[in-house]
DNA sequence: GTTTAGCGTTAGACTAACTCTAAGTAATAG
DNA sequence: CTATTACTTAGAGTTAGTCTAACGCTAAAC
């Protein structure tokens, strides 16, 4: 099965611009042409794409990606590299997700802060007078 | 109490570079200056740029940072568009979170795979000589 | 049989959010 | 009095896209 540039935009969510950016530079080097120069993606191209999604998702730069994928095709030998790759890559990833699970924290925080006010300024709710007005802070 | 640029980035871990970033872009708008024209940041502006890296950490775009500093300012009738805007933020950061958390099974799958690629090629281990040399993928 | 619509191509301009460099000022140390 | 240090600004450079313009090929419409 192959499909068209615009078929594995709509199959993975990735710009047909981003696609073309990541065959570009290297990181897609399987992908063939047509007759017309068009290119063809197959199968395969797909999960490479996947590959490519989740380690920039996770922070690892263009050129690193590409490097990582010609490790790939320099064979068995560089198993060593790509496994140290991957713990560094899973190490990262740990870390963002604890701190996004800070600053999740902190917004829950401020959700629950302008929840408060809101609440608190409905016309129906009743407050204390000596609690009206209180200084805002933010 | 009140910090030279490089006092906050020492202590925030964020660049002078993005904190001037930040200020020249109306972030800070806080920000006081000393008579050699140089920022004097107080404990107040570091509460801010620790918002801001919250904010940015979670994905909002400078523009809508600046936007939503501006409401703080307006004051207390901009209430319930902060709060849509946090609401907003809750929900990406969450969506974030759980693709991350994908993301990282995915790495986590890599790194097993190797380890045990590289495992079976240590010269100590026993490995059924039918076994040896299996195609490897990637 | 031409023309026009549609999908693809490339080269290169543009953007966001930094990141860094260069050139300048002002206080401080020797 | 000069040298170093800490800051300033303006503007160039970088990354990872994103978009536009100009063009090619094919297929359907007139």
């Amino acid at each position: 099965m192959t499909y068209t540039i615009h078929e594995v935009a709509q199959k993975t969510g990735i710009s047909t611009y981003s696609i073309r950016y990541y065959h570009d530079h290297g990181m897609l080097p399987f992908v063939q042409r047509d007759a017309n120069n068009n290119r063809v993606f197959s199968d395969s191209d797909l999960e490479w794409l996947n590959m490519i999604v989740c380690l920039r998702a996770t922070g690892m730069p263009v050129e690193r990606i590409r490097h990582y994928i010609d490790l790939v095709q320099e064979g068995e030998s560089t198993v060593p590299e790509r496994y140290e790759m991957m713990k560094v890559q899973q190490e990262r990833t740990l870390e963002e997700i604890n701190q996004l699970q800070e600053h999740l924290s902190t917004i829950n925080f401020k959700v629950d802060h302008y929840a408060g006010l809101l609440d608190s300024h409905e016309p129906d709710s009743f407050v204390p007078s000596n609690l009206r007005q209180t200084p805002v802070n933010n």
